[in-house]
DNA sequence: CCAACCTTGACACAGCTTTGATAAGGTTGT
DNA sequence: ACAACCTTATCAAAGCTGTGTCAAGGTTGG
């Protein structure tokens, strides 16, 4: 037979079947059903299982923070909101090449002077 | 001059110093120093402070889930591996029409069926 | 030189997240 | 028909987040 039951899919991919319900509530993976209610685990499901718990260890991440990146992926307002938010960023070269990192700074001023003459933004404050 | 302290800052801003000291702690919003040390937050700060809120309140996220949208902006590693597991998903639709939803729902059911019931060809495959 | 700021660090507390355990009841295979 | 599963719901404990407050000490401007 093809599908596993909840208590086969946890032994098999070394999660609590506590954990399992709860990896599918946070909407991260979500099995098939019986027809009673039974919840089906598929080769799919289970090997995502098992990169799912790499995933978490290998870059010490949480499943929220997994959760959250598939709320951004799914919700376009938000994911738009929040890389207009971090685009603003005077951002510190971290892993990047410096001329990378140059060309990016000097867009970045471009755009801030566009920004600038554009609309009259609050200069001397209070 | 132009640059306001983290009292100063925090007023105009809406935030407490208190919350200023940790959104800079967690990556957010890092402020120029003086000389011996001081925070001094410029315009494009205060701008960014305010926007911060306005993210927070509208779409209901945490100080946490935008430091972690930075940390994947920043971690191309990092967001490689969580778009790459997220990319692997049996997508349920979201925003859909209903009657999409439906004919979706009904493929799964077929694709379920015929696992079930082409198990012994599957098994070699598998 | 003193008041009024600033700094870092620590303790504290409410609320949320993550995880386990347990209960009450439905399903299934032999 | 009964053991061994499954389901949802609830209580609970440990840990993390967000936030306040206080202490000990450095900076600054009149």
């Amino acid at each position: 037979m093809e599908a596993l039951t909840i208590h086969e899919a946890a032994q098999t991919t070394g999660w609590t079947p506590r954990m399992l319900r709860y990896i599918e509530r946070i909407g991260l993976i979500e099995p098939a059903r019986t027809e009673s209610g039974y919840r089906q685990y598929g080769a799919g499901e289970l090997q995502r299982l098992r990169t799912l718990r790499e995933l978490l260890a290998e870059h010490e991440i949480g499943l929220g923070d997994v959760a959250f990146a598939l709320r951004l992926r799914r919700d376009e307002a938000l994911s738009g909101a929040v890389d207009s938010w971090l685009e603003a960023e005077p951002q510190r070269p971290d892993a990047v090449s410096a001329d990378e990192w140059l060309r990016w700074e000097q867009e970045k001023h471009a755009r801030i002077i566009a920004a600038l003459t554009t609309n009259e933004t609050m200069e001397t404050a209070a």
